[in-house]
DNA sequence: TAATCGCCGATTAATGTTGTCGTCGATAAG
DNA sequence: CTTATCGACGACAACATTAATCGGCGATTA
């Protein structure tokens, strides 16, 4: 069980996105020859992006992406969300509704009416995660890059995508 | 993207052993007839309970399940482990290891032994949520259950397993 | 008006999930 | 001592999901 790659591939695009000149977008192409990943799967990864409002599409020629609000206001959990969506990792399947019990119609009822402990459980377990992730922001994702990557490094990946920004 | 509906099934099942009688088992026939789930793949996510050390099985005919040890030291993470593994939630495929920038031999040395942002934050993450499954304990649902559920109810659910419990 | 971009739906190969089936060895009962 | 019943285990199958690819669409710019 795994959250799947488009995770992975949106968050370390995202960070291209930050230091980039006001109107000026990054391309699919570019974003994927970088990386090295699928032209295509990540197209459609920075479709959810889109729909999310996390970023804002530019189409036609010299058309690609830019990030549609401040980074401050972009969580991890932003992403994971418009990537994989909201729903549970834990799945409940109601199995208390369906137990030996149930076939009394009163205690099925019953049963209905209450919530289940165990699912409880894990969707506080999952709140959690996500609190973290919440907490999070692009901003911060940045900060810690220059913190942890050599100078050199992240001028040569601006240098990059300054190379081919669309203006 | 889900965890197994075995998580689930497991800690359903794991309830119905707490109070036997010592030495008693249960058969997955029991445990599968009284939740209405398939008992050969309950079968196989008791396999995954016995080889963790959760419960101890009982071969040959009157054999079941019974809990290895006591219910204060089984905690929902470690039904969760036990049945999904512990492979963690967010991919990392080093992407940062395999850019542009990577061509160059010695900024790739240097990307691959500083260590990924991104997925660190994802582990910090997931850690999170394993900390409250990990202060879960099979005792305190059994509290949780007699509080939520009908006495009534729990005696019933008990009668049933003794009825068919192998002693 | 042609080339380039993102958008979107169909398709596909590989993989994972949720089971089933048959065989095995262990065990209790007749 | 045989037989029926249990869990263990591996093979298999149906189905869903993942990670892509492909092709056609409309928007944009040169």
């Amino acid at each position: 069980m795994q959250y799947s790659i488009g995770v992975e591939y949106g968050l370390h695009c995202l960070v291209y996105l930050i230091d980039i000149p006001p109107d000026a977008t990054i391309g699919i192409k570019e974003l994927s020859a970088f990386q090295g990943v699928s032209e295509t799967y990540l197209s459609k990864i920075f479709s959810k992006l889109t729909k999310a409002g996390i970023v804002v599409s530019v189409p036609g020629v010299k058309g690609g992406y830019r990030l549609s609000k401040s980074p401050d206001d972009i969580s991890f959990w932003d992403v994971v969300e418009a990537v994989e969506g909201a729903t549970p990792i834990f799945q409940c399947k109601k199995i208390k509704d369906n137990s030996y019990l149930c076939q009394d119609e009163e205690y099925a009822a019953c049963s209905k009416a209450s919530p289940c402990v165990i699912n409880m459980t894990m969707l506080e377990a999952e709140e959690s995660m996500r609190n973290v992730l919440r907490n999070k922001t692009l901003s911060w994702l940045n900060e810690e890059l220059d913190r942890v990557l050599t100078p050199q490094s992240r001028k040569d990946t601006r240098q990059f995508f300054a190379n081919s920004t669309n203006v």
